[in-house]
DNA sequence: TATGTTACCATACATCTGTATGGTAATTTT
DNA sequence: AAAATTACCATACAGATGTATGGTAACATA
């Protein structure tokens, strides 16, 4: 597995992962041919080919849905941490990875999410704790009540999100920290998405 | 999900089960055929309408390998109860355990660790919570003041560990519940492994 | 300059896959 | 006795699926 990856190949094997993990089965030459725009199926078969000579994947030929993931044997899957997020008081994201995490399989990880890790103690009635990996789906446009990760003057946060007429509420859980009110109008705010689920480990090697 | 189900089905629907725990996918009309020995795929395809219209399965016509387990959560798959714990490979559900657990199927996953799913609020000062699944690793021995899942007569536990002189106690930090003290030479009593995480999905309980 | 690698395309083909229709036989229900 | 259900079979078919071959273009390497 010491074999360098190209780009493309990272990415179709970060998609036979992701509809491993999300659709319970590996995906058919078509399906990938069509996520990524590819007229043909022949293209993604080369580069399967390449993937397996690498041995990321190994394949059962002439058999549909013939993909398995040499990497899935593992129980966790390294996933880049993308920034770290106060739960309190504001902090500032990270440009590029700052850290890698292995996730569990069983997390769901849909398509454009991430990881942020969070600090401080503000949710803590949220259930959410320092140290806390939170998975972010910038996808769903967030509802009354739920934990966004937003931006706030090019800090990052973590908090419940309410809507009201012309500003939005971001809410801590704990007293400690009180609400932050936005306006509508104002520039540098910018929901990044929802929070669609937390893992933690109980090791503490990771800080 | 209360219809009878003929033993045929049953016995098609544990193939289907079996096959997604063990290959990570559904099998194919021909794949079962040529399990039972039917030489027509159309036969499974009956059996498979069947199945679907008593609600245990959903299909996705016309996609290879379209066979939904509507089971459950798909990780945990509820069996009886009586004799199976100790057959080593427990699928069981516990239902008046204080903090119940599911043991799923997975536990044939790699690497031995299993996920359980925990019932009640007796951890809720570990900031574990009821719906969160935990992972449980069993070739761990367990330290002083980490959290273990555990089976005490025929009931399943999510406990912080402590070991004494001659007994273990396992104690939950929720006050409302009492530590439990358990002699070391009890039988009925076994360490299932220790919890190195969680995982909570979000999904369920926004607002 | 020649060679190899990467990243696509088009066409083609045998086989696989899900589905549909119609039939037989045994058993159960009405 | 008639009707329905269950459990198979054979045949057929459109479309999906994996695979093979040959081609173009961009780029890096020797």
């Amino acid at each position: 597995m010491s074999v360098e990856m190209t780009e493309i190949q990272k990415k179709i094997l970060e998609f036979l992962i992701e509809q491993k993990v999300s659709r319970g089965m590996p995906p058919t030459l078509a399906e990938i041919a069509k996520n990524f725009g590819y007229k043909n199926r022949a293209t993604v078969q080369q580069h399967l080919q390449a993937i397996e000579r690498k041995g990321f994947i190994k394949r059962n030929h002439r058999l549909s849905r013939g993909i398995e993931l040499t990497i899935e044997d593992k129980f966790f899957i390294p996933r880049p941490v993308l920034g770290e997020v106060a739960a309190g008081n504001p902090l500032v994201i990270y440009p590029d990875a700052i850290d890698s995490i292995e996730l569990p399989t069983i997390a769901r990880m849909p398509k454009d999410s991430f990881l942020l890790r969070v600090k401080g103690d503000s949710l803590k009635d949220a259930y959410i704790f320092s140290g806390d990996i939170v998975i972010v789906n910038p996808n769903i446009p967030p509802k009354n009540g739920q934990i966004v990760a937003a931006i706030l003057d090019d800090a990052a946060l973590v908090k419940r999100f309410y809507k009201k007429r012309n500003e939005i509420e971001l809410v801590s859980e704990n007293p400690e920290y009180k609400p932050i009110t936005i306006d509508k109008k104002y520039q540098n705010f910018r929901i990044v998405g929802i929070v669609i689920g937390i893992y933690r480990s109980m090791e503490k090697k990771a800080g």
